[in-house]
DNA sequence: TTTGTATATTCCTTGACAGGAATATAAGCT
DNA sequence: AGCTTATATTCCTGTCAAGGAATATACAAA
């Protein structure tokens, strides 16, 4: 699993901007006077969660409009359902195997 | 979403920790000596990783066993649930948006 | 081609965090 | 009570990332 998907949701301003992103493609002063936030810093914000694959730019006039990307979702909850899926399964041993170290 | 998730995941050591706390519970050393870390390290990140909620431990002489818990997983997995569904849902209105821009 | 608008990039400073080494704590064992 | 084992915590240091301010770039309009 690649630490850049995390990483880029580790920062709470990047998390907002995904959730405002989740309406619809919005190009970066929007995004930026939404959230209160310096149109640099949400550039920067931007280009972090354009290298973990979470947006993509598309340029219209002046601006440059970001979209949201399926596919980093797709992955974070393929690995969280794998992980939880695989010991809900195994719940029952480990729990002997612990008491038979007491 | 509460960003300690994902800042625990967002560190590669502790990735492994939970990958092979997968396969059930450890007590620290075990784990220090299975990625070749050194124990204050691991005793750090499991830290870490317990304030995030994905372990507990539970004291077995001197030793103290991590487990894995399945709650961060679960919200995990519906947060991206949620931003797939959402805007697969919706993909055709934004287009229609991004095209009236042009 | 100058001016304006939208965005990206650079430089700087500061705070957070990870690793290493050493030490503290806690729980058995003789 | 000492001694060992297992783990946590502290201190230190270096690195990295975020925000602010300023500047560069891209594009369009007049």
């Amino acid at each position: 699993m690649d630490t850049l998907i995390f990483n880029a949701l580790a920062e709470p301003s990047r998390l907002r901007i995904i959730d405002l992103l989740k309406s619809g493609p919005l190009p970066v002063n929007f995004i930026a006077r939404s959230l209160s936030l310096r149109q640099p810093q949400v550039s920067k914000h931007l280009h972090v969660l354009s290298e973990a694959g979470f947006v993509t730019v598309r340029p219209i006039a002046q601006q440059r409009v970001y979209h949201l990307q399926s596919k980093p979702f797709q992955e974070i909850e393929s690995w969280a359902v794998a992980y939880r899926r695989q010991w809900e399964g195994r719940m029952d041993k480990l729990d002997e195997y612990v008491q038979e170290l007491k």
